[in-house]
DNA sequence: AACGGTTGCAACCGCCTTTAA
DNA sequence: TTTAAAGGCGGTTGCAACCGT
């Protein structure tokens, strides 16, 4: 099967932001048929839009639906996120790896470096929300946080150490070396409790302590139940000062 | 105040899957 | 069974707003 021409590549469709007279004939007109949408590319025609349909398909179940939540994402939908991206993108990558490209796609732009997770699934798990939003969320807000704290945002792994202080490095340049040594020492440790410890100062020098001890409680369960003496952030620095 | 860099989000692009003739 | 149309999805881009110098 080959690819289907698209009414995109038509001359004269509009493209780019919708006017506010746009968004209310495409709401108008969905409504009056009761929310529902026959046919996506007929849509345009019937409801006198200079628009794709891919476009206004896209227009209302990312912005114009009425059922979509505004503002910001809690702390339980963000861990519902990383715990489905988790669980969902090991599926997906194992799936796609066998019949479409690579689930990782690297790309030379600075904006994002995404996995191929079902972001559609994540977001039916996720009242009000729409995948692309959730797919925003992460590349702009979770991802980098992921990577501060060392934890591979694709894998769900800790970064190896050298990593970890590279990253930490990049989120924070002014992190002085004394602490950067003092961690670096502990890189070649395979004791977890020594690396969570090197991680959450680290993140205590880029973040805070209580957002440190935040996300390491969040993240990483598995951490938190056995050393939950670490979550004291304060508790830490003593023990690399001696 | 002006400028350059960064961030966040809306929207687009292209590929894949599903559906129907 | 084959083929084309249509829908759906994930990745990427463009741009406005924000921030620091």
């Amino acid at each position: 099967m080959g690819r289907s021409p698209c009414c995109c590549h038509d001359a004269g469709v509009k493209k780019g932001p919708w006017t506010e007279e746009e968004d209310r004939a495409l709401v108008v007109h969905i409504q009056r048929h009761g929310g529902h949408v026959g046919s996506w590319r007929n849509l345009p025609k019937a409801a006198g839009l200079n628009r794709c349909g891919k476009s206004c398909r896209l227009r209302w179940t990312n912005y114009l639906r009425p059922d979509i939540k505004r503002g910001n994402f809690t702390a339980d939908e963000e861990r519902l996120i990383i715990a489905l991206h988790a669980e969902l993108g090991n599926k997906y990558g194992q799936l796609l790896a066998t019949r479409r490209s690579p689930p990782v796609a690297v790309t030379a732009n600075t904006h994002a470096v995404c996995l191929c997770v079902g972001w559609s699934t994540i977001a039916t798990h996720l009242d009000g929300r729409t995948d692309n939003e959730i797919k925003n969320y992460w590349n702009t807000h979770i991802r980098k946080k992921l990577l501060r704290m060392g934890v591979d945002p694709v894998t769900h792994q800790r970064l190896p150490p050298d990593d970890v202080l590279g990253g930490a490095l990049a989120a924070a340049p002014g992190l002085p070396e004394a602490l950067l040594s003092a961690a670096a020492s502990l890189g070649g440790l395979n004791s977890v409790l020594m690396q969570a410890q090197a991680l959450q100062l680290l993140l205590q020098a880029v973040n805070g302590g209580a957002a440190a001890a935040g996300l390491i409680a969040s993240f990483s369960p598995a951490v938190d139940n056995a050393m939950p003496p670490l979550l004291n952030a304060s508790s830490i620095v003593p023990n690399f000062q001696d």
